[in-house]
DNA sequence: TTATATTGATAGTAATACTATTATATTTGT
DNA sequence: ACAAATATAATAGTATTACTATCAATATAA
């Protein structure tokens, strides 16, 4: 049953629900659900009723898997990272040279995955376009301290620091790899949300993604002219 | 009375109020109250009833002048950002050297204003920080394309668009000037945020502040290697 | 088959995000 | 100085949200 989502297992950080969601049917219905809900409401207008109502079920019931509309949406973050820090791991084994292990890294970072060939995740789009328009709600707010020390943002920060060091190794001397990193992955978000909203704001447009290019290009300059 | 809050007069996109809060008493309350409110309280926990308790007048008064809380957090952020346009005029009037012009923008985006020589508005700091952590809960939600329809972002639009010219000036085959100044500005405000509660996603701490170094280097060493 | 856990159905509460109405000040034009 | 217009205060009310609580029905496991 827990396959039934994905094509590897994950491990879910045990205070971002009150019941495992992947432990019934249920629970992979709370998923599937608030899934697809959030994408089409946005996170303002999701709720456990209409939840409820989508999936059939009660309030009550909802709530007797997670806490609030926050630790859902927590939860889904946490599960995009997780899929995020397998892609990094198969993308950078066996790989000698540190300079294409980064640029594997960007790419997967950055790229909207190629349907056919790189989702590790059922829903893993749909779930990067939540992260894009959806996180900041979740880390920007006053408990971000509480929800960090019950480790709602760990496979975040172990996907930076992985990547972070193989900038040192490419250039042990620069200073700031993690900043480049969470930069970086921000604003890849970013720019195809301006893409989409705000066109002045980049150099892009919906149809041509220059996001990858854009960041490589940056990186590597960067890091390399140390 | 317009001056109250300012050492520049300010002229609102009147789309983002219901009645120009500048032009009252109780409106100049508003948006005091308002700005402090939502400093400490965070956008979430922000309400009308809080505000109106806060500056001792009723939340139907307060409707009055907006039609809604992210109306009001639209109006500071905006208000933010022509106090930044009005910076970077200051900033780059009779310098002939464009990479001094880009330096001197750099700055005025990344870093915290020096209270004692910078500020051009009386709550620059404290509009600084809302929008460091509230701004993308108006920037990311359904009706962004209605609010930017109506020019709640074309402050934001035109400080990145003068900005990106400087940077053609420089180099002018540079092919993401747009891109390259949005991820800095969300980036630089990011980076403070994840100094103070995810240190792990940066390289520094509260006490020393690398986000102006940073950029100045990544943003330089990117533009003239062309 | 009895005990246990899971879900459904229903109800209820406090807070939020508003709208509406009327009364009371305050300002302004003449 | 006085009427007319305007701004604000006071109060009430509604629909929705974000929960909590209770109890019955149903499935599952010992």
């Amino acid at each position: 049953m827990n396959q039934l989502f994905s094509k590897m297992s994950i491990q879910m950080n045990e205070h971002l629900y009150l019941k495992d969601p992947t432990s019934s049917d249920l629970g992979q219905k709370i998923l599937r659900g608030s899934i697809s809900l959030i994408s089409s409401l946005g996170f303002e207008k999701f709720t456990f009723k209409k939840l409820a109502i989508e999936i059939d079920t009660t309030e009550a019931s909802i709530y007797r898997y997670f806490e609030s509309k926050q630790k859902i949406l927590l939860y889904l973050i946490n599960w995009y990272w997780s899929c995020m820090w397998f892609r990094i791991h198969m993308g950078t084994q066996n790989i000698p040279d540190a300079e294409v292990r980064l640029k594997n890294c960007i790419h997967i970072l950055t790229a909207i995955p190629d349907p056919t060939q790189e989702l590790v995740l059922d829903n893993e789009l749909e779930l990067k376009q939540i992260v894009i328009n959806e996180s900041s709600k979740v880390l920007l707010t006053k408990n971000v301290d509480d929800e960090n020390k019950n480790g709602a943002f760990t496979e975040y920060k172990k996907v930076v620091e992985f990547v972070s060091s193989i900038i040192l190794e490419i250039n042990p001397t620069y200073e700031f790899p993690n900043m480049l990193i969470s930069t970086m992955i921000e604003g890849s978000n970013q720019q195809r949300f301006f893409a989409a909203h705000l066109p002045r704001l980049t150099n892009m447009n919906q149809h041509d993604d220059l996001v990858e290019s854009f960041f490589t290009e940056t990186l590597l300059k960067v890091i390399k002219h140390g």
